[in-house]
DNA sequence: ATGCCTAAGCCCCTTAGA
């Protein structure tokens, strides 16, 4: 079964291009990430007609995160992390949502940028990891199997960047953001595309800006984190970089994990 | 040091992204 990640920075935007992308490559679950959509602006009826079934968390504006599964309905299990955003009373951002399919637990996250550095959009960032490593403790204690997978918004080691020197001052790659994001690792989760990828040089964002794509000049944000028994039964793990290249791409590109049935 | 692009809201500029 392949489970997919894709930040598609907004879905009425995006919606050709995502159901191109759902129609080709066909993945079993697919989360995505900065809807940017409220609840009653999701197109499920889009979905519905090419067989994928989906639950999502919306927010009008920013952020946003979806699960699509095809030809079955996600189950879900939790919507939110317990964090307020940065700002006082501004309540929960719609940032993670949580569910079943086909017996594997899907954690889709859209992590705090935490620029600029230092700052509180850095500190809610750091806050952020913290509540997702005390969920992910729980899901380990409880023995699920589970992928934890979306945009982090940390660019893990200087491999994982074109520039370390055009990025070092980013909240993407401080050492507060790497060691927060080792130490999931620490935990025990595998990084799918690490793993298979070991010298690093794989990208999943390309920015608009400066002609970033044609010059390569990406990083690797966008990650899937396996529990033991999905790390066993991982076969491959890609990103289908094309995708980025195409009219009206979005910054990112779909990142994915196939694993033995 | 800054803009470079893009999306969305509300309405043609501002905010946010990474």
């Amino acid at each position: 079964m392949r489970i997919a990640t894709y930040n598609i920075n907004g879905i009425k935007a995006r919606l050709p291009r995502l159901k191109e992308w759902l129609e080709e490559t066909r993945p079993a679950v697919a989360c995505l990430q900065e809807i940017k959509t409220m609840d009653d602006g999701f197109p499920a009826d889009e979905f519905e007609a090419i067989g994928y079934k989906a639950i999502w968390h919306g927010q009008k504006s920013f952020n946003g995160v979806a699960i699509l599964a095809d030809g079955q309905q996600p189950v879900e299990v939790q919507r939110g992390l317990g964090i307020d955003g940065p700002k006082d009373g501004e309540g929960e951002q719609a940032r993670y949502l949580e569910a079943d399919v086909n017996g594997v637990r899907i954690c889709n996250l859209y992590l705090p940028n935490g620029n600029p550095h230092p700052g509180p959009k850095f500190e809610y960032k750091l806050d952020w990891m913290q509540k997702l490593r005390e969920r992910m403790k729980k899901l380990w204690e409880e023995e699920i199997p589970a992928v934890v997978l979306g945009d982090f918004n940390v660019i893990p080691e200087n491999k994982d960047v074109w520039s370390v020197r055009a990025m070092a001052s980013d909240a993407l790659m401080q050492p507060e953001s790497r060691d927060a994001y080792a130490n999931l690792l620490a935990d025990g989760w595998t990084d799918a595309i690490n793993t298979l990828n070991p010298r690093g040089g794989v990208w999943t964002y390309w920015d608009y800006q400066a002609g970033a794509w044609q010059r390569d000049h990406g990083f690797r944000i966008d990650h899937l984190l396996l529990s033991p028994e999905l790390a066993d039964r991982m076969i491959a793990a890609g990103v289908d970089k094309e995708y980025r290249g195409r009219e009206k791409a979005s910054d990112h590109t779909p990142v994915w994990v196939e694993l033995r049935e």
